[in-house]
Parts: structure tokens; C-alpha cells; sequence
DNA sequence: TGTACATCAGTGAACGCGCGTTCACTGATGTAC
DNA sequence: TGTACATCAGTGAACGCGCGTTCACTGATGTAC
């Protein structure tokens, strides 16, 4: 046991967190990482670092990396939905397509490591199979906001296009401003998205 | 000197490439090896390997592994130029637009890892800004194309939106079918093509 | 045409790096009686 | 309320891994005379 309370407080015997919490902080620790580092150079012990507790805590919370990602991404696409959701609140549909649509790149820009995570370097397939993930909400989202400016009498086939027009147009704008292949500009977010989206 | 040319070809000392032939055999066993593995998979020491030829062999050619993957990111910008030119030829404006941008999406689908590499994981900057790169003449032939599709009065900045728009559209839909989030599909692609671009 | 020699284009061994993960452990927490 | 003990949630040391890169080297190639 090292000596602590003195004035060189070394501090290395175990912090206890109350049930759940470090759990928490580590996902807290991955997401703000993640803002500046791309999901495959954010290391789990550079997260455990962050938090101030041996890399090998992590597996008492998570049984591997990968199960850490998953978490992170669930999040992310929790927090992709609510932002829609509240961006949507009131509006005509039309409207709320186009501000749910910002929403959307602003949330990918905000987030970069995350938002790549979420669509790029997905955890692998054991755990995105779990099912009723926060990303099919995102996902249906997207699709009803669509429908809803869609004609009433519009085909399956044209419902899926128009989802994926949508999906398409949001998530390129976003990845290129992300990798920096176009200056992110309000303005020009915002000139994309008054572009009529013309179904059918 | 290992012993050679009887039962047991252990064929270990150097073999000798003509001038250049082993940059161009490394360079295309790069090509090869990423339309199977992501860009920061694949290593240096993979490279030099599916050759034939020891690691340490590429720095005779390439004085680090960004410059190896700066120069198939120059192979791949000239490819996907190529084959977009290819579709366009002897086209009316408006189908030439739609033709470049089916090819860029089968170049993007046909082409994973380099794909990626040339929009996210781009080498960096020290490499980059050695001038009028491949990758310029790609981003021309875009505005040019979707130049020829505006009213002559169009002002500039809605040829820039406009541009950006079919790219964002073009990326996005090849990303999001890269990363297997859609499934790719030649119809739905159609479909999305033949949407009139409504610009301004 | 032959010879001397600089240059070129490879080699294998070695380096340090940080990673994910396993292991045996330890001390605090919570529970049964 | 006190005590015995199982469980829990941490620890640091160690593992093997493949990586990019460096190093001193060697034998073939090409050139000058």
C-alpha cells in the first residue's frame, strides 16, 4: 500500500466507483475521445487513462474493445435521434424534413470519431446484431420524415429511393466536411438543403 | 548464398527488378491488396511481401509508407478520372452528368480500400500539396459536368451548391453501400440518378 | 575488349512501440447468522 | 450488534503480436579508361 494524503499524494491503490459508475465514465472518456481521434486510433487503455484506472479494469464492465465501441455507438445513435426528434418538434413536413436533415450534419460535424464510428468502422457483427438497436430508430426516423412529403399514393419503391436520396445527400455533405474534402459552411449546409428534394 | 535451381528452390537471395519495375510491382500489389483490406490495414511489411521482396526493399523506391499510399491515391484519382471520361463520351449534357455519376459509384464500389483511402484516410498533408495532383482534375471534371447542366445565367455560388450537391449525392451513396449499411443494388443506383437534379 | 571501381538495389537482424488481453493478486463491500 | 466469509472491483506484471523503420551488409550492374 503507498502512502497518501501527504504531499506527494501518489494515490495508486484502487478508486472504487459505486455500482455502475465507472462503467459510465468509461463511456464517458470514450465519447469525448473520440471527438478528436478516429475510433480505431482510441486505444482501451488510452479510455482507461483518461478515467485514471488500469486498462484492465475496463473488463470488469465490458468483456472486450469491441463491446466498448458497441456501447459508444448506441449512444451515439441515441443522441442522433434526439436531436432530430427536438429539430422536427412542430414543424410542417416539409420543414422538418429539411431541419432534421440539418440536424443531422450537425450532429455528424459535431461528432466526428463518434459519427464515423456509428456509420464507418462499425463494432463487428456479434454485437450489431443485437437487435432493436438505437440506429434502426434513427434509421425509421429518417424514413417517416420522408413519407411524409411523399404523395400519398407514392409506391414502396419510391418511398425507399426517396429515404436513401435523403440518406445519401445528408451522410456524403457529412463525411466530406468530416475528412475535409469541403469546408464546412452554414451556408452552404443550408443552400443543399433548400434544394427541393423533387420525389418522383 | 542459399543453394538454387535444384529440388528445394529456398530462392532467397535479391531478385533484381529493371529499372522502376519493382515501384510499379509494389504499386500494384497495393492496388490489389486493398480492394480486400481498409488502408490502415494494410501494412508496408504486406506489401513488400505480396511482391516477394523484403520490407525493407520499398524504401529503395519510397522514402516512407505515406508516399507509397500517396502514389495509389494519385493511380486511383487518374482510374476513377479515366472511367468517368469513358462514360461520359459523346453524351448530351444532362445523361453525361448521370452516366460520370454511375461511374464514380461503380469506381467507388469496385474499389473499397482505395476509395477510402482517397477520401478519408488521405495521406498526409506534406504529400498532398504537391501540386495539380490527380485528384484536382476529378474535382474539375465534376464542375464541369454539372456546369454543363446549369442555366447560362446560373451565378457562381449556385454552381458551387450544385457541384456539391451531386458530389455529396454520388459520396454519400457509395459510402454508405461501402460501408454496408445499404445494400448495393444497380436499380436503386438508377433510381437515385434519374432523379432530376432540380438545381436552383 | 578487359579491368577497376563506384553506385545501385537488394538482404536479414534488430530496434522500440503501444496495443489487447490474461493472470494471480488484494483489499473493500455486503450478507448470513 | 459482531463476526465470518463470499463476492466484487480494482491492481500491476507479463504475454505475444505485427508494425514502421534503421542499420550494416553484399553482390550485381554499369561506366571510365
Amino acid at each position: 500500500m503507498k502512502i497518501k494524503g501527504n504531499g506527494v499524494n501518489i494515490e495508486s491503490e484502487p478508486r472504487r466507483y459505486h455500482h455502475g459508475d465507472l462503467r459510465s465514465a468509461l463511456v464517458a472518456a470514450g465519447l469525448e475521445l473520440l471527438a478528436s481521434r478516429a475510433a480505431d486510433e482510441m486505444s482501451l487503455r488510452e479510455v482507461a487513462r483518461a478515467v485514471g484506472v488500469s486498462a484492465t479494469a475496463v473488463y470488469r464492465h465490458f468483456p472486450d474493445k469491441q463491446a466498448l465501441l458497441f456501447e459508444l455507438c448506441e449512444h451515439g445513435a441515441q443522441q442522433l435521434c434526439e436531436s432530430q426528434r427536438i429539430a422536427m418538434a412542430g414543424k410542417t413536413p416539409k420543414t422538418a424534413l429539411e431541419a432534421s436533415g440539418r440536424a443531422y450534419i450537425l450532429f455528424a460535424l459535431a461528432n466526428p470519431g463518434l459519427y464515423r464510428l456509428m456509420m464507418a468502422t462499425k463494432p463487428s457483427i456479434k454485437y450489431i446484431d443485437a437487435h432493436d438497436s438505437a440506429m434502426d430508430n434513427a434509421m425509421q426516423l429518417l424514413k417517416d420524415c420522408v413519407a411524409n412529403v411523399l404523395p400519398t399514393n407514392a409506391t414502396a419503391m419510391e418511398h425507399e429511393v426517396a429515404a436513401l436520396h435523403a440518406w445519401s445527400l445528408v451522410h456524403g455533405i457529412s463525411m466530406l466536411m468530416l475528412d475535409e474534402l469541403v469546408a464546412p459552411d452554414g451556408k452552404v449546409i443550408d443552400a443543399l438543403l433548400e434544394i427541393p428534394l423533387n420525389f418522383v
